[in-house]
DNA sequence: ATAGACTTTCAAATGAAATTGAAATTTGAG
DNA sequence: CTCAAATTTCAATTTCATTTGAAAGTCTAT
């Protein structure tokens, strides 16, 4: 195989993989080029090479960016910005991780606490009549609200597992045993 | 909050949730109404209270099994199917991250083997005439494989690392001790 | 100050993936 | 065995995130 094939291929499936990553083709695409380049690239240069519009590279540039997963650069005396990827793939991982924790996770937290209040108003006992009815609907709310309670404990040990992790693949020292 | 409009709510969240894990809206409301329904329920009660096709319950409930988050389960003397979904959240996630392992991680091994067998054939060489850039490709190919051989190696111990949490996560003993 | 190179924005087009619904098939109770 | 209920299939349609491209906005070298 030849180098220019690899490097497609690696484009290619990198942006298969990306979208099962919550990742848009494209995104992970200019990410994976990136990713092999040895020197920065200008927009230009993406555009061309992976034949997508300005505009799309403009946009999924500056998500890269926003993810911390590509860095602008300037060559003294251009005008025109070069990007580059990130490289060490433990620092991938952490941004990553970083990333869909804040959009993920912690959703599903704030989610919770909403839907943990619940109860059964005066007016709802009223419309049950029998007591054998509300105790029911007592039981029913007892078991939806574990559940909750269930995933909420869950949620807030990955959180936390997750910060350990995170901060501990920061540790040089553990960082040089991982290696 | 009422019961009814907290579960409304906790399926609309996790139907989003999903579709950023990469698991359909639909499947992933589905799996939220079996997780907090008490019983299980018939493909005719999913389909009414969703409001979904015949076609797509079907389609996402076989998708669910199939993940292992959700069992048909039949009542003696009856004819329909009734479907449950596994209540347990160490359970879930171990069977979502064996599922994602298999979609995502075993592709990317897959694909780095090929991509790691690059060389100047003797053609390539003629064509570049000059040793100087013979020598610079030599420089492109190393810094490629190198690439590609982090990323072999990253992938590697994260399928070896999920195994170990997979495993370690059934163990009555660690199981004891993360609840 | 301004020309032109580069970047950003956004409404409309696109396309991949999910959903629909009607028809075909399967199932098991009577 | 029969047949209606339940399930499955699949082509057509819809949905929705992404991409496009043209226009507007910025910047800096001269």
């Amino acid at each position: 195989m030849k180098l220019d094939e690899a490097k497609e291929k690696f484009i290619q499936a990198w942006g298969v993989l990306g979208t099962s990553w919550g990742i848009s083709r494209t995104m992970a695409q200019i990410h994976a080029l990136l990713l092999v380049s040895a020197e920065p690239l200008s927009a230009q240069e993406i555009i061309d090479t992976l034949s997508v519009s300005q505009g799309s590279a403009n946009m999924n540039l500056r998500a890269l960016i926003d993810w911390q997963l590509v860095e602008k650069t300037v060559k003294i005396g251009e005008r025109k910005e070069y990007f580059a990827a990130e490289k060490d793939m433990w620092e991938i991982t952490r941004r990553v991780m970083r990333e869909r924790r804040k959009r993920e996770l912690e959703p599903i937290l704030k989610m919770l606490e909403d839907v943990k209040n619940i109860e059964i108003s005066e007016a709802e006992k009223k419309e049950l009549e029998s007591s054998e009815l509300i105790a029911q609907k007592d039981k029913e709310i007892t078991e939806f609200k574990e559940m909750m309670e269930q995933i909420d404990s869950f949620a807030n040990r990955a959180e936390k597992a997750l910060d350990v992790m995170i901060k501990a693949s920061e540790s040089k020292i553990v960082e040089r045993f991982l290696k």
